[in-house]
DNA sequence: TGTACGATGACCT
DNA sequence: GGTCATCGTACAT
């Protein structure tokens, strides 16, 4: 079967506010059509970053690093994290506006061969003596930082370009009948009792 | 110069 | 299941 393209125009991404943004992105694809090949997954999981949020990174003061977060609706903004990691988020609303929705969990559809060795080789492998092991599907995009490993994407290519011209993007809702469940956020003390992340209920491939 | 922040894998139980 | 090690970024001192 060949994959159409199919992305999604910016004026979904301006269509609506951070939150139901980032409930409408789940069941999306969200799609990398690298070099070494095409690599998919549903979106299952994602948080919402609101300006008067305090575990936003635009919350205080506007930086070289947050810069993409400024942009318009449908900029894609990859931050590094813990100095080895890297998340990768959506930016909504109008440009000047620095709100975003981070990609926690796939449910991988296509290129799943690709993304297993990505995710094998991306480890601490350059020890001697380290044998990579074969990662489990379920565990190919079960977090930020693995999905970001999975799909190959690279902050120094993908940050602050948009989803319309990217070799990043996303097509449109493809998942079935699904509930979303409302929770909090993974792994952060800043803002942690805001209800601001979003899941397909039941789905095995959420993070947690 | 120092410190808070935060995702993952290795290792252990 | 839990503990530990890893380090770029932002910001206070």
């Amino acid at each position: 079967m060949i994959s159409e393209e199919n992305r999604l125009p910016l004026s979904f991404y301006e269509a609506y506010d951070t939150r139901t943004l980032a409930q409408k992105l789940l069941g999306c694809e969200l799609v990398h059509n690298s070099p070494e090949g095409l690599t998919s997954g549903i979106i299952v999981e994602t948080e919402a970053y609101l300006q008067d949020d305090p575990a936003c990174h635009a919350y205080r003061k506007r930086t070289a690093r947050t810069e993409p977060m400024y942009s318009a609706a449908g900029t894609i903004y990859v931050y590094l994290i813990y100095g080895m990691y890297q998340c990768v988020n959506i930016v909504s609303r109008e440009d000047g506006c620095a709100e975003a929705v981070l990609i926690r969990a796939l449910q991988p559809t296509e290129g799943i061969e690709l993304m297993e060795m990505r995710r094998r080789f991306s480890r601490k492998n350059l020890l001697p003596g380290f044998v990579p092991k074969p990662v489990a599907l379920r565990e190919l995009c079960k977090g930020p930082g693995k999905l970001v490993q999975a799909m190959g994407i690279d902050r120094s290519i993908h940050n602050a370009q948009s989803l319309d011209t990217s070799s990043l993007y996303i097509r449109p809702q493809i998942l079935g009948h699904f509930e979303i469940e409302i929770s909090k956020r993974i792994g952060i003390t800043q803002g942690a009792d805001l209800l601001y992340r979003y899941t397909v209920k039941n789905n095995r491939f959420v993070s947690k």
